[in-house]
DNA sequence: TTGCATCCTGACCGTATGGTCAGCTTTCAG
DNA sequence: CTGAAAGCTGACCATACGGTCAGGATGCAA
């Protein structure tokens, strides 16, 4: 009848119906944390049957280890504009652009991230004490040698770190409370924008680092 | 036999009772989640038979809900510190120490809060509407007015106020995180009185705030 | 066309959980 | 001292959930 939806290979319909679990699964996680989401919502979100999901994913927490460590993934991407920077203006500012981006398109795996730090990182330990702990060392070394060169005042790496983590973050993990305290009404590209400047320009002032 | 451990009134065993519950309550709630908290659980850190729990609380719901309640109180307390500054130096330090010292105090809480406001609220959307957002609004105003006043520079006053969230919030929520990040050890005294001064100096410099 | 591997799913199962309740003990006002 | 109210709890129940499985449908290489 239609080429148009059904001709579907083998390694289409894998790839197709994995992606669609992932997202629900997203979802439902971030919503509801992992104890409260049910593997029958998620199938319901994502259109299958629920022995379909058991099928590309056995248990639960392969799949919610799925979940954690793609957003993981896209984290530690946003890390490289750091790399690049000359120095502190430029560095810090496309991180937090990086990262503002991710809490903008990716605020339920970003909940969902905050969600497995906040529960002792059961399924990321072993991320954090080996993946996370060379890239937070190798950005402290960074910003030490910044701080060395005069680009800016001299303030605890680990800490200012934190802070841009935390700032950032806040925008996807509190999404519902700043969209409440803005009547209920989501953030606009204007109050985005603005956002992201506000934080900029706080942060990069606040270590004394602005554009000579 | 003796009238050491025995003497208990009704009203203290009440107030006791509640009082243990509650505790394990936020414990239980800030490690596993609404959803993978499990009554058995906190009754059995509380020290108590489950049954017991239901006596005092009539559902899961009504427990959860006095946790959240509690912590709101605590965290709208903090606030008080802005109203009786003079100006953005005072206000802003001693508010950064009083959420700071929520994050050390009450890890548990705070995550229950974090975690409550990511899952969109449920119980909590009516006091978000009404009173944070009073609380919000005013000192918004304050903000503004120290801005007219010249005392800092023009910073949105509300993204400021996420950035204050964000930050101090972060050594709760994320304390896990931090601690990985610090060989696997909690914060010592003096970590956490740099990690304030640092947040405090940034911020104070970054909105053009300083001391005279 | 055939045979096989992959994909799919309704029906089912054991368990854990939130919640109930009948009946016990303890406190305490009168 | 007494009776009633408050406090307590082991045993129990219905439900919902994660997970299984036998067997059917479908794509595809030969």
């Amino acid at each position: 009848m239609s080429e148009t939806t059904r001709p579907m290979r083998r390694q289409d319909i894998r790839r197709e119906n994995e992606k669609a679990i992932l997202l629900a699964a997203e979802k439902v996680f971030a919503e509801a944390g992992f104890g409260g989401a049910t593997m029958q919502l998620i199938a319901d979100l994502a259109g299958l049957p629920k022995a379909n999901l058991h099928y590309y994913f056995a248990t639960k927490e392969e799949l919610y280890r799925s979940v954690v460590q793609n957003i993981f993934e896209i984290w530690l991407q946003a890390a490289n504009c750091f790399d690049a920077a000359r120095g502190p203006v430029d560095g810090i500012s496309s991180y937090i652009d990086a990262k503002m981006e991710i809490s903008r398109r990716h605020p339920d795996g970003s909940k969902v991230w905050a969600s497995e730090v906040m529960h002792g990182a059961p399924v990321l330990q072993d991320y954090m004490e080996s993946t996370l702990r060379e890239w937070t060392d190798g950005r402290v070394e960074i910003i030490r040698r910044w701080i060395e060169e005069g680009k800016m005042d001299p303030v605890d790496p680990r800490h200012l770190l934190y802070m841009l983590w935390a700032t950032t973050q806040h925008y996807a993990d509190f999404g519902h409370q700043i969209e409440t305290l803005n009547g209920g009404k989501s953030l606009s590209d204007r109050q985005w924008r603005e956002a992201k400047e506000n934080i900029k320009r706080v942060i990069l002032t606040g270590i004394g680092a602005q554009p000579a």
